[in-house]
DNA sequence: GATTAGTTGATACTGAGTATCATAAGGAGC
DNA sequence: GCTCCTTATGATACTCAGTATCAACTAATC
């Protein structure tokens, strides 16, 4: 897991300028376990530092993106949610009930990728692979509730 | 492949009621071999009848998700686009230079889902995979212009 | 410390999607 | 075909995420 200096260690070397947003918002990213929007950060920070601006959490994020920190996923809504991703190629299961997230490593999607490309004539580039359903606790819950 | 006339009988069985916009929208999106948001249908429809309104594309694409007619694909840009679903449980692969899609079948994940379920004690409800790539069109285009 | 290019945040804007609501029209039953 | 009731429509206004602009600011290099 990477630490706020490694990051902001990279962005310099990258050619960005260290400053005080980059440096909050890389702070509260990083503590972040479950899937969080542009706006959470926002507004959580606003209450730190009320000067922050919303230009620069969206931009901040773009950049943190790019350097592989967080890595952007589709939530239904439309909207995009950010989550902090661990080194190495990764992918995410995310709870319907609580919004709690779980990584997992080992996607093995390459015999599969081959055969579509096969089948589709595509050279395959990339792939999105996201999960969804209840994680261990919400599993419970809903059996308790609903049964 | 489903028909116009197929899709108006399952909205008028499901208590729907088989309107003029909605028989002009169910026709327009049959065509359709690319995805395709709802400001694109929108747009088209405004040329034929200038009266249909914005919220009813909204309203009728919703319905023809549900009934599995069509299908949300997620874009970059963070807005929605749709395809065409073939009967069946169905992936794309998207060209991120041209915007074709193919559809492929077989997808087989049960027994990656499985190792998944196993490594992280969710119980999967559901998976979204999304494959992006060259056609066979764009490929070679790709390479007689930037190689 | 002076210089300079990158960054910030206030403001205004865009564009997708939704809420509202008076009006229009589908369809079941007669 | 006509009635009646319920659903659907579309004009309008609105919300909300994300972006463009730009003058003021500041990190980094010398
Ligand atoms: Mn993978
Ligand atoms: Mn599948
Ligand atoms: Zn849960
Ligand atoms: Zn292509």
């Amino acid at each position: 897991m990477r630490t706020v200096e490694a990051i902001l260690e990279a962005m310099h070397e990258r050619g960005c300028r260290v400053t005080g947003p980059r440096r909050v918002i890389v702070e509260f990213v990083l503590e972040q376990c479950e899937p969080f929007s542009a706006e959470d950060v926002f507004r959580a920070l606003r209450r730190v530092q009320q000067t922050i601006g919303r230009a620069t959490v969206f931009r901040t994020l773009d950049l943190l993106a790019e350097l592989g920190v967080v890595e952007r996923v589709h939530h239904p809504s439309g909207t995009h949610r950010y989550v902090v991703s661990s080194d190495g190629h990764r992918h995410h299961v995310v709870c319907i009930r609580c919004g709690r997230v779980a990584e997992f490593s080992g996607c093995n999607l390459e015999p599969i990728l081959a055969s579509i490309a096969d089948q589709t004539r595509f050279r395959i580039l990339d792939h999105w692979l996201e999960l969804s359903g209840l994680c261990q606790t919400c599993q419970g819950e809903t059996m308790a509730v609903s049964r």
